[in-house]
DNA sequence: ATATTTTTTGACCAATTGGACAGAAAAATG
DNA sequence: CATTTTTCTGTCCAATTGGTCAAAAAATAT
């Protein structure tokens, strides 16, 4: 075997795979997929060019392994919102989650964001097939809870894509968040976020009292 | 003199330079900066490599060109709320020119968006200079209106970070967009996102009766 | 220790690409 | 018409860059 696949790896295999993803995950998500260098990401990751292909075969094929493997996890919070829960308190669960994600893994963010943002050439079929449908899944919840009148009326995809905007925008576009505010540090800038993304979507949300 | 500068132009030049920063622009929002290439560019323009270049003199010029013509343009919303308006009407109008804007100038808006994510490094200066001014402004009237009681009392950065994001969303993700729903046709997508963030905003802003 | 497999790199290559240059073509100027 | 200036392109070049290859080094197995 020439190359190093991905079924049975050692911990040291494992290890250097990682090693790689992180120093590929600074690269992309600053420089794009375009921008980002082998050279750059080998010696970020304090090794050799050639070793980076050797483990990973192509630029193109570390790129495509970081967002797989990220997407799991990146979709997590929206897959928790229980439909037994407070229809409320479930959103606002799910608001603050992805607020803390943009906080604890804005290069994460920033590669989907790039990535969709060019066109997802390497993402459109999950986009139209686990995403939709996971999302549809979550709309009819979301919508339930509307007719129940436990909600405000509202459209549901159209909601959770006001989720996915304001929450991704403080680490997509940190740089312009901060120059606006002036620099605050992370705890305070996020904690304001925390503050505003509740108060607004609670009075967004709460059914109309009739 | 050898190269064509921005002070004195014939028409034609003007002409010629509008069809490469067009063209420029179509390349640019798709593959950023460093995945457009110059002969793409003048392959679309109708013209040869070193013409492009004779017109501009770098890539990185049409570029930065690019930004900061449409700079102007792209603020004026913001620039336009009035403190004389009624408030609530004032920002509705304010989303809906920026949303009109994502469906009528989506490359322009990629453009800024990849700009922004990749650290704005030809931008970072306006950022904290012009444009931190001028949301200062806006957000100091947004308070005087709170402190009134005619709008919701609410963080003015946060609420004009708010609108960006879930404008901008549907321009700059329209590929997920559109996935999730389904691929609707430009005017039922846009007319949907306008009724959902007229109804988000004027629930969220309306000031609680006392 | 010896053989074998795996890991690691230096040297090299082909393709891409931004752009320099010289000069042709066209237009303006006299 | 002649000359000068502007517009435009074919050709070429140097730098970058993704990736190959042979072979060294290290680890593992016998």
């Amino acid at each position: 075997m020439t190359d190093v696949q991905t079924r049975k790896l050692t911990r040291i295999q494992r290890e250097k795979r990682e090693v790689i993803l992180q120093a590929a995950l600074n690269a992309f998500s600053v420089h794009g997929l375009r921008g980002a260098t082998l050279e750059k990401i080998a010696v970020e990751a304090g090794m050799s060019k050639p070793h980076v292909v050797y483990y990973f075969g192509s630029k193109d094929a570390i790129y495509t392994e970081l967002l797989e493997s990220l997407l799991e996890i990146w979709l997590s919070p929206l897959r928790d919102i229980s439909p037994q829960g407070d229809p409320l308190a479930e959103i606002l669960t799910y608001v603050r989650r992805k607020l803390r994600m943009s906080q604890e893994m804005p290069r994460e963010s920033k590669l989907f964001a790039t990535e969709i943002l060019h066109g997802a050439p390497r993402t459109g079929a999950s986009l139209s097939g686990d995403l939709k449908e996971l999302v549809d899944e979550k709309a009819d919840v979301i919508s339930r809870w509307s007719a129940e009148g436990r909600l405000a009326r509202i459209d549901p995809h159209h909601l959770i894509f006001s989720i996915w905007a304001m929450t991704q925008h403080y680490a997509d576009f940190d740089v312009q968040v901060r120059a606006v505010l002036g620099a605050p540090d992370d705890a305070a800038l996020f904690s304001d976020a925390d503050a505003f993304l509740t108060d607004f979507f609670v009075r967004a949300l709460r059914p109309t009292a009739t």
